[in-house]
DNA sequence: TTGAAAGCGCTAACAC
DNA sequence: GTGTTAGCGCTTTCAA
């Protein structure tokens, strides 16, 4: 139990007054060579914690953070993020926070930018965005920086120097899980990688995730397995996939890269006399269901809730407590299956 | 953006002063009933909610939590519980809490009585403990109760009017996760269910994840599969192993109930021309080697770190701010295969 | 029964 | 440059 030291213990320890010891702790200047140095003597005898409560009750400030994602009446994977928001909300309501939410439609750039629009218009201290775009997000972010703006991001990995903080998950990574999972349950045949509906050189995580699918195969050197890739969009969706599956009947797995793996097991169950494989992701209802059919056999969570609680929580603390923002935060790569998902729901 | 209320605002509001608020908000009485009118038809207009980093401001009580947990020096499983709580002790330094931990050797019920007299010494405000014996740990958490000592539980699903807080693992589901998994790497065979190294009665959580386990198969309703229990203790236990290996010479999946799953993969590794599916628990770094040998194929990840940090923080927070502590956290029942471990072990 | 006042640790404004 | 002071919201003590 070593002492707790507050500013007036090392004013009196230094024989200097409380306000001496705050410029000094702060770096305020204009404190004389004699009295930082009796400050600093003392500093370097005693461990010197400062109480970050007492330091707020005074700030009558209330900082403003905005969120831009999309909006989940459009995709309901985004529905747990607003949950997550409000939790951190709630734990943090003691302090001078104000948190609010801008949903863009994840289909339309326009609709991304002129929401971004909106929500400069409140003057916001931080945003915590999903950079679902990459050209459009980059120059948002850009902006940002030059207003002063403390951006994060959260969901999708962005290379860019612009970015200061990340939460989620390794994609790449993640599609190496998906590939141990199917490794795991065939035993050969073919397997593919299906991206469902969204256009693919704008979309980095339907890429990365194939990566590292492709990485984990390839690590393997079996010939076991052959990879395959096929690119599907509404409308059409059935007949393309239906063609598709025709054209492989050795085909053993299929990888979803998308929260759409739903789908796909909505084709493949009507198959009779043959179980194809699925791995996809995210714990959305339509995927439960075939799930708990044993029609989709494993879903990867990527946890939407507590990347959207973990970016506002970082940026709360980093304003109230001074705590530096992590560059990033690579969450777990859940694993479901029907027995454990409920826990991850909750 | 509603107004924040302080009491101060309430005292002016009502014409009284902010000790007469204050009575009122704590019902320390000595209020008439005219003074307290006038303050509750205030309070029924507004939205009061105290800051609550100011009420802590004040107080110089330091409270006090020890924590009684297995040592980590006998089972490595536990050391990730001491970084859980040393995050959590970190997060909360800002305020008046002291933890301190005691440990026991988690072979011996005289450690753990012993071990918990030395902490009742330093008396305590509340203690998280790990009910790893059934009965000790009941008359010991009787004996806080008649104390007046705050008592958590994790890690050990217990049933007892006397907890009044738990988190850690719905150990039954566990079982049939870990079940489920091997239905899916499996067509037929036999399947043992591994208990090692501890007795089996007073392990009340090896019980649950074998009732959850034969509980998945029985309603699977195939007869596919066979399930076989095997108790296994030190010494001789290779020789027993090896045993009832050859006395099941269809066995094609174990899961083990314990830590202790590389134990098993040590032998069955050494089988020539025969693969048996091994699902077992816990990231410590024999089970992970053998994880990554593709010898154990799934290993079920308790979170330890976690349930210990929940443990505290949920302690300090009730300290701090009041709030009610769960009476049960369940925590995911996270699968683990090679490609996605070493996010769980950060 | 009630109000006034002090003080928790820190910050910021203001004299000197 | 430096020390003093007021005040953040709440609790507690003390005097009335």
């Amino acid at each position: 139990m070593e002492k707790i030291y507050t500013i007036k213990d090392i004013a009196e320890l230094a024989k200097v007054s409380k306000g001496t010891v705050d410029r000094v702790l702060h770096k305020r200047g204009k404190v004389s060579q004699v009295a930082l140095d009796k400050v600093n003597a003392v500093l370097n005898e005693i461990e010197y914690r400062p109480n970050l409560i007492a330091r707020n009750l005074k700030n009558t400030k209330i900082y403003r953070i905005c969120v831009l994602l999309p909006d989940p009446k459009y995709d309901p994977y985004w529905h747990p993020c607003t949950e997550g928001i409000a939790e951190a909300k709630n734990e943090f309501k003691a302090f001078n926070i104000a948190v609010e939410n801008f949903f863009f439609n994840p289909k339309s750039t326009s609709s991304f930018i002129e929401t971004n629009e909106a929500l400069l218009k409140t003057s916001p201290d931080a945003v915590l965005l999903v950079p679902l775009f990459y050209k459009e997000a980059l120059t948002v972010i850009e902006n940002y920086n030059s207003l002063g703006i403390i951006s994060s991001t959260f969901n999708n990995q962005f290379q860019s120097s612009a970015i200061k903080s990340f939460v989620g998950q390794d994609l790449f990574q993640s599609g190496r899980v998906a590939a141990r999972l199917l490794d795991l349950l065939l035993k050969n045949g073919s397997i593919a990688i299906i991206h469902i509906d969204e256009k693919y050189k704008n979309a980095i995580h339907m890429q990365e995730k194939e990566k590292g699918f492709r990485n984990y195969f390839s690590e393997l050197e079996s010939d076991e397995f052959e990879i395959l890739t096929c690119k599907l969009k509404h409308p059409k969706f059935e007949i393309k996939l239906t063609d598709f599956l025709n054209s492989y009947p050795d085909l053993a797995g299929i990888f979803v890269t998308t929260s759409k793996a739903y789908q796909v097991a909505e084709i493949t169950s009507k198959i009779e006399g043959k179980k194809i494989a699925i791995v996809g992701y995210d714990l959305i209802k339509n995927n439960i269901e075939y799930l708990n059919n044993n029609v989709i056999d494993f879903l990867i969570h990527q946890n939407p809730k507590r990347q959207a609680y973990l970016g506002i929580a970082n940026l709360i603390e980093h304003f109230i407590f001074d705590i530096e923002i992590p560059k990033e935060q690579l969450l777990p790569i859940d694993i479901v299956n029907s027995e454990n998902a409920k826990n991850y729901i909750v």
